[in-house]
DNA sequence: TTTTGAGTTGTTCGA
DNA sequence: GTCGAACAACTCAAA
């Protein structure tokens, strides 16, 4: 008599290789299920951003082709996670089931109920820890409290010792013989249509493992020397891109850590633990998520729920579609709109020029980015716009108000960045390109630009949106002297 | 318990 | 053009 099947269940963990649950699986001999569930959302759980369904969608079939090469394939089903899980357990007779763990209170509570469902019922769950580095619990301060502050969240991660070695792919996967219905991917219509917005993005980027392992060896061998000055360019490609791949799992951090040690070499250069610290600020998002599970709706500092923020629809507009006359700001959002991602320096520029300058509540910022970008991070996201909010842990303090033109100036000095995404400024020379409204007439003539037609006059003046902004922060800063 | 040093990413102003 | 100081005070984390 054949052994009951097991059944991997894949979430944001879309990859063969340093995949606990698959490799527990694996390891038992048993039928392997690969099983992938489009959720309906639970009560705190966030639907998808349309970005990242493209993106989805095209991890799914990378890792369909992968377990295919396999003798395998992805089973698609649709439904509450339990529902799915307790039909497929039905037609397949699986007696265990593996999951790699998630850290947002949703994913948390529909686990945990599940799991308890199906130990009920004799079934064996394992739930593994694949997606980050640590398990958000295992750091803490000498009180044993969660830690707020980066720096030292990230000295004691650190001090925890040394980071496991990453998991190889599963070599063979014995098949489940008993033939499982899937859905169809295209029936899930995760990718637009009319219009077809995400037309640009394959060019942009490949989604899959395979995609994630390019991107990484591309980035050891080129970007990595020199990135902790280089990353802050936006007209340069000096900067891994992984963070789609790692949104969906399609790569590990534990893969990344290795791999970037290797090709660094065992000395710690500054490149290298100025990259390592990026996917520090990703560990200590998750932390932040776990400890505070309401990070993408509820200030972290309850003092920020009195800022006066205004509500101004046609403002929102214009930085939505990058119409702020700020070119800079216009740039990042253009790129952002085209092609699901953001330069991380530009992303701090937009977000401190809607919630400063514009006085726009950032959970509006944190939903558009939410729906736009395809990296779109239940943790990342709302922890990173609260940090620029100010409101965040261990967040920007409230006078570091971006200039936009003097960031373009810094960042983007030949005017490239915003000439590859505001078109109709790509005539203006370098001096005035960060600030056209500021160029004499015959400039802007001579580059075929009306401001007001070709391009907009900015929103709003940048000196009185900081004193404004100053002035409403003012107002939040000490309690006792309201 | 108290004290002490530190805290991603900036801007402006005046010398 | 370049430089240092001011911008506030508060909270965190560890000694």
């Amino acid at each position: 008599m054949s052994q009951a099947p097991a059944i991997v269940w894949f979430r944001d963990d879309l990859r063969l290789a340093d995949h606990p649950a698959l490799a527990r699986a694996a390891a038992s001999g048993a039928p392997v299920i690969c099983l992938y569930i489009r959720e309906d959302p639970g009560q705190r759980q966030r639907p998808l951003g349309a970005a990242a369904r493209w993106w989805l969608a095209g991890s799914l079939r990378a890792l369909d082709e992968a377990l295919r090469s396999m003798g395998q394939r992805l089973i698609l089903r649709s439904g509450a996670a339990s529902e799915v899980m307790a039909a497929v357990i039905a037609a397949s007779g699986a007696r265990t089931v593996f999951w790699n763990r998630r850290y947002d209170a949703g994913g948390i509570a529909v686990d945990t109920a599940l799991k308890a469902e199906l130990a009920a019922r004799g079934i064996a769950v394992a739930s593994l820890p694949g997606n980050l580095l640590r398990e958000p619990w295992e750091v803490k301060s000498g009180a044993g409290d969660p830690m707020k502050v980066f720096s030292p969240f990230w000295r004691a991660h650190q001090r925890l010792g040394d980071i496991r070695e990453p998991l190889r792919r599963p070599t063979a996967l014995a098949p489940f013989n008993g033939g499982l219905a899937s859905e169809d991917l295209a029936s899930w219509d995760l990718e637009p249509t009319k219009p077809n917005w995400a037309s640009g993005f394959p060019e942009a980027w490949t989604p899959g493992e395979a995609g994630a392992q390019t991107a990484l060896a591309a980035f050891l061998v080129g970007a990595l020397g020199g990135y902790a000055e280089a990353r802050d360019r936006p007209d340069r490609p000096s900067t891994s891109r992984l963070s789609p791949h790692l949104r969906f799992g399609e790569i590990s951090p534990v893969q990344i850590w290795r791999q970037a040690h290797m090709a660094a070499g065992l000395d710690g250069s500054r490149d290298l633990t100025k990259f390592l610290a990026e996917i520090g600020w990703r560990e200590f998002a998750y932390h932040l998520l776990f400890h505070f599970p309401d990070l993408a709706e509820t200030n972290f500092q309850p003092r920020f729920d009195g800022f006066p923020w205004r509500d101004d629809a046609a403002a929102l507009a214009a930085w939505r579609r990058g119409r702020t006359g700020y070119p800079l700001v216009d740039a990042g959002m253009r790129q952002l709109w085209q092609t699901g991602w953001m330069h991380n320096r530009v992303r701090m520029v937009v977000a401190s020029f809607l919630v400063k300058h514009l006085l726009i509540d950032w959970r509006a910022g944190e939903r558009w980015f939410w729906d736009t970008l395809v990296d779109a991070d239940v943790a990342n996201n709302p922890a990173s716009w609260q940090w620029v909010a100010g409101s965040g842990a261990d967040a920007a303090p409230y006078f570091r108000i971006f200039n936009p033109m003097l960031q373009g100036q810094k960042f983007d000095p030949h005017g490239n960045y915003v000439r590859r995404w505001v078109p109709e400024l790509a005539a203006l020379p370098k001096d005035a390109i960060h600030a056209p409204w500021e160029a004499p007439e015959p400039v802007l003539a001579k580059a075929g630009i009306r401001l007001g037609e070709t391009y907009p006059h900015p929103v709003v003046d940048h000196d009185a949106a900081r004193r404004r902004a100053l002035d409403a922060l003012a107002e939040i800063r000490d309690p006792s002297a309201a």
